[in-house]
DNA sequence: TTGAAAGCGCTAACAT
DNA sequence: ATGTTAGCGCTTTCAA
């Protein structure tokens, strides 16, 4: 592909270089008469401005990457998509894009890779809370604008937006109980993972301010897969455990519990009510017989977008923390799927 | 960020930075010692080249950019998931991801995004092939390597990864008969979506292969959206239409016709079987009572790179069809759900 | 085997 | 209001 230079539209115009960078600039200090002149024929010819060298130039990329643990997950991928659209759009950003797949060294793989592109800042939902620590210190001190969204790291200290997955919790869990149930197992996700440990405090947190006793025969740690809860649920069962409720860490595991259970037969939700956090309407639409709480997915992208833009323009600045835990929407279950 | 250049390296081992640049990039012309010498020091500078200087010199971004209709979906997520894993790893490049939201205005302004960020090339999904057809020739006589998978537009000379939609509909629609359906609703897409019209295509086709008569009013042309596919349910449902079976254009749709349906008490698949292609695991896991076939979207992803790779390297080669049609895998619906 | 110099396209002092 | 110059970090002739 051939690209118009400055220079192209220079010599036709006969200026200098520096008068069609500032006309096309929109810079004050030129003559309304050439800036016309200028832009016409930038208009004409096609030009479009190379970023490559406007970058070099004023050292930065104009790109910022976006790493999650999982792409293929309503909730993620409504974040990106969001984030996708905000930062092209509006600040002209490119975004680049990466999972981690669960995995802390696939993680860290993408955060060097990252830096090889020398984005201008990153967007980080982590893997775990404890594996890649000193990546995420090396990379702060050396003043990139980094970012923590959803799976936040406690302990570090950044920039990030943490959801409010202890109320988010409390409320789906007493919501269960205002139903009447009242032996609510709780399939938990890994303790290295910051959401799972605060959604399990909230679970607790519930049972007791409505008089229910905490059985921990009652929370199971639990893989993330969908099948490693149907397991779960399988040895709940084949063990004669009396239970009314499952409440999961992801959606994921909630569709696994929802599978094997109606395997086994067992009424969903007549018998047993199933419910986890849900991402979005793709969601909503998909499994109406799970009682949920829709994630304020719009508003963590703008906040998620919001921090970035501040640290990369002032790389100095103190770090925020903004908590999101909104207007929860609490989807009832339904028999009819 | 403070990034090391090679004249930082060159000005440390009293050498030239041509020099340097010869050893990093392992040009033959460097005597062994100083290769060694300057990598080390690289290694243990934390150096890493920039990009953006070598793009400009060598005229290339290593980028190149995905655009599809819609990102939520499990689909084109996987697929674009691959892509960026493969692209990134293997070949060092970057992957912009845009969405046009089944807008073709979007879709326009999304391609000249790509053009402005002077991606190396374009994987493009189109919304309509018919709305941007001056846009991809224009593109394409620019020399920008641009190819087409899945929503591709048929009578655009391009290279495109084309999934054999006819094949798969036909095998779809027969599995269906084979259970005993002979009165099958086919939800159509649109007919400026290429994919759409080879599935009605495969849908009639099965039916005159099984001597079914084709009825007309049988095929209804539906948003894509899942309410729209729900209306339309309604639709036959107030007009007493006699159906067995629902073949849809989308995911989506099916999601929306099994809800009406339940809604309706109407058991599926006992009364109406419900069917769909289907993307993934996810969409698996999510729906077991949707007859679906499974796309392969491995396969997909990894041609619609080889593609673009080629074009990439030599944008004057012939433009090339690859015909994705593979092992095809029905899955059963069962009325557990 | 190494160095010197030019140049990719652009911006931003510093002149004029 | 416009031009001149330097330089961002790198690769690649051309010379030595």
């Amino acid at each position: 592909m051939k690209y118009i230079t400055i220079i192209d539209l220079a010599r036709r115009l006969n200026l200098s270089k520096s008068t069609v960078s500032r006309a096309l600039a929109g810079d004050g200090n030129v003559s309304k008469e050439t800036q016309d002149r200028v832009r016409e024929l930038a208009q004409q010819l096609g030009y479009t401005r190379n970023d490559m060298a406007v970058n070099l130039r004023q050292k930065q990329t104009k790109s910022i990457g976006i790493i999650i643990p999982e792409i293929v997950t309503p909730f993620f991928m409504h974040v990106v998509s969001e984030v996708q659209r905000e930062l092209n759009g509006r600040h002209g950003y490119r975004v680049l894009l990466a999972q981690s797949n669960e995995n802390s060294d696939i993680e860290l793989a993408n955060l060097r890779m990252m830096e090889e592109f020398r984005v201008d800042g990153i967007l980080l939902s982590v893997c775990s809370s404890r594996n890649n620590i000193p990546e995420y210190l090396r990379l702060k001190e050396k003043g990139m604008a980094l970012v923590f969204f959803d799976r936040i790291v406690p302990q570090f200290s950044a920039s990030k937006i943490e959801i409010n997955e202890y109320a988010k919790s409390v409320l789906l869990v007493e919501h269960l109980i205002e139903q009447g149930r009242k032996k609510i197992v709780h399939i938990a996700g890994p303790e290295y993972i910051y959401n799972s440990t605060e959604r399990l405090r909230g679970y607790k947190k519930a049972l007791a301010k409505n008089g229910i006793a905490y059985d921990p025969t009652y929370v199971i740690p639990c893989d993330l897969a969908a099948e490693a809860a149907a397991a779960k649920m399988t040895y709940l069962l084949d063990n004669n455990i009396d239970f009314d409720a499952v409440f999961c860490f992801t959606e994921t595991q909630a569709l696994g519990v929802k599978k094997l259970l109606s395997k086994q037969k067992i009424a969903i939700p007549d018998q047993v009510a199933i419910a986890c956090m849900s991402g979005t309407t793709l969601s909503t639409l998909v499994h109406p017989t799970l009682t949920s709480v829709e994630q304020p997915v719009d508003q963590i992208a703008s906040a998620a977008i919001q921090l970035l833009l501040e640290k990369i323009e002032n790389p100095a600045a103190e770090d925020r923390k903004i908590v999101v835990d909104a207007q929860i929407k609490i989807r009832e279950s339904s028999a009819v799927d």
